[in-house]
DNA sequence: ATGAAAGCGCTAACAG
DNA sequence: CTGTTAGCGCTTTCAT
């Protein structure tokens, strides 16, 4: 195991005071004599001197770590949520400490004055669903906290604090154009010209959207979503594919899941039927983050842009850097339509 | 945004010194008085003092985080890794500082620095592709570490570290196992008879041990594996689904996948072609982590047993901390295998 | 151009 | 039983 090596051993090495070596290693502007400039250098990097960040943001109050509070890092949205943010905030030279809240209230507040008390100087949060009803409580512990905070994803109501999110209704919208365009391309046969849609219901200011812009844009178009054709979903594999039974003997042909997984649970049940996608039932499935885990993916559907969130964010959390007290804002990322295979005739 | 309260607001407000105050926070056994620590408690809580913990740090050497370096986090058994370390790791107090190495020498080494230079107590390294072929660079990281270092499920070389992994050999060897009771179960059409495999070929110390557990264990029970019976794969799901042409038409009926992804992958392909699993072809997958992101999986599979697995990282760190001194200690995880649909007449 | 000194917030000796 | 003192390793005035 390697040994510690401070400023103090460098300068004494060198010969010179700790302070002449911190203004050289942090490149400050201070008119040191080159040579001196170059003899520290060289002696610093061939101790292998590392700064110690605990002492540094002791005194600079900063701390180059950022903090990220997901509900559930097993769900590969946030997974790549979080990939996408390191990946951005590592250039900056911040470092990332993620933590999951399991949805829950009492662990998500732990684990803000927990990550904030390691001194981050800024956090990322994807409201746990029980603080998605608990707007109050979660509102509290967000003033509370010593470091700003951007809400991600979930935008709760958030005139108080920044906000990062995806145009949920939008997604939604998306994905009814591409299914009416899908019906006006080729006549159904009877019993398959129905429109359908797995959704979950949650109080997360998520699945409700991507619901009304679907709804509404059919709607508009008139275009029918009878109450039968909208089967109870939970984001996960089996609701998709458990859904599809009742969606098939409706006579729904064509079918918007508010995420891919249940998309393809949809579609394996469909084929086990031994009917075919698209020609039997055209699917548009949310997300697209399954390629990003070595997921084949043919799925016709609507990308959030991970990387293009992420980007946001720490755009978002650096302007607050810069201006503490500038007014909270609030940003939606455009969601995309990705056309694969799973949609007849587009 | 909270204001930062400090322990000596908090002596300031009960009108004692900052030590005492830190005396009774920390609950060191110095008998001060009950009412003096029942005000203090009062008092600080009520304040909603939170110990600076870079102070802290700084001062008792000790972070109470902890680093984890994988070489991608958008890959399952990764993030099923940290979050399963997470898990233990919070109930301790600590909190986990995750980094993606992208498999390259380079940026591991970078982030060897850098979490370490973050004072971590320990870190938790899943070597990368490009370390497992260049162990000297590795070692010499290690080694200048200033932090306790844990190998984790790729083990290389490791007397000079701690390390704690899978027993590869034999999750290779229950594979077989299973496989070689499913041909017992049910002789076999012509033309499905044959053993074959989608293996990976790789320097990290894992693929090659699971393909010998499984060849061996083949051998021995007399069975044959032809070499073009043994299909490449990358461990992800579409090479999977493109082994399973050549698989089919060599006539192979019972297959072991190195991972489930491509254990997937084949299936699919497999029933596109109008065959059936099992009763065509035995699948056996390995890893057995995608039911943990509500994919459904009914494929039989040999489980790695992450939450096994990362109990035993914090084991082997905490007798660590314990011990510095003591020697370097390599554990592995016994996997075993899950029986579910995708072998034949088991 | 460089060094001395103060102090970030906390803990750990040591006095009292 | 409690307060004072002295740092942890670093940055940052302010003198020199």
């Amino acid at each position: 195991m390697g040994t510690r090596v401070t400023l103090k051993d460098v300068a004494a090495a060198v010969g010179v005071s700790p302070a002449t070596v911190s203004l050289v290693l942090n490149g400050k502007p201070v008119r040191i004599s080159d040579e001196r400039r170059a003899q520290i250098q060289k002696v610093a990097s061939s101790m292998r001197y590392r700064p110690n960040q605990a002492a540094r943001a002791l005194v600079t109050r900063r701390s180059n770590m950022v903090g990220l509070v997901v509900p559930d890092i097993e769900n590969m949205f946030f997974s790549s949520l979080f990939k996408a943010l390191e990946d951005v905030a590592i250039r900056d030279g911040y470092s990332v400490i993620v933590a999951n809240s399991d949805d829950s209230r009492e662990r998500e507040r732990s684990l803000i004055c927990g990550v904030s008390a390691r001194g981050v100087d800024g956090l990322f949060l994807v409201p746990a669903l029980q603080s998605c009803a608990q707007e109050a409580a979660l509102r509290r512990d967000v003033e509370e906290c010593p470091c700003p905070v951007v809400f991600v994803d979930r935008l709760v109501d958030s005139g108080y604090c920044d906000g990062v999110g995806v145009d949920n209704k939008e997604g939604g919208r998306l994905a009814a154009e591409v299914l009416i365009d899908s019906l006006a391309a080729g006549a159904r046969d009877a019993g398959k010209g129905r429109v359908g849609c797995v959704c979950v219901e949650r109080t997360d200011g998520i699945s409700d959207l991507r619901f009304r812009g679907f709804a509404d844009a059919l709607a508009k178009a008139g275009v029918p979503l009878d109450a039968e054709c909208i089967v109870k979903g939970d984001y996960r594999y089996s609701s998709g594919y458990e859904a599809a039974d009742r969606l098939l003997d409706a006579g729904v042909g064509a079918v918007f899941c508010e995420n891919d997984l249940m998309a393809m649970g949809l579609r394996r049940r469909v084929e086990e039927r031994g009917l075919h996608v698209p020609e039997d039932m055209s699917i548009v499935g949310y997300d697209d983050v399954l390629p990003r885990f070595g997921l084949l993916n043919d799925l016709t559907t609507i990308s959030q842009n991970v990387d293009a969130l992420a980007a946001e964010c720490w755009s978002v959390v650096r302007e607050r850097f810069a201006k503490p007290k500038a007014p909270a804002r609030t940003s939606r990322i455009q969601p995309h339509l990705v056309t694969r295979s799973t949609v007849f005739g587009v």
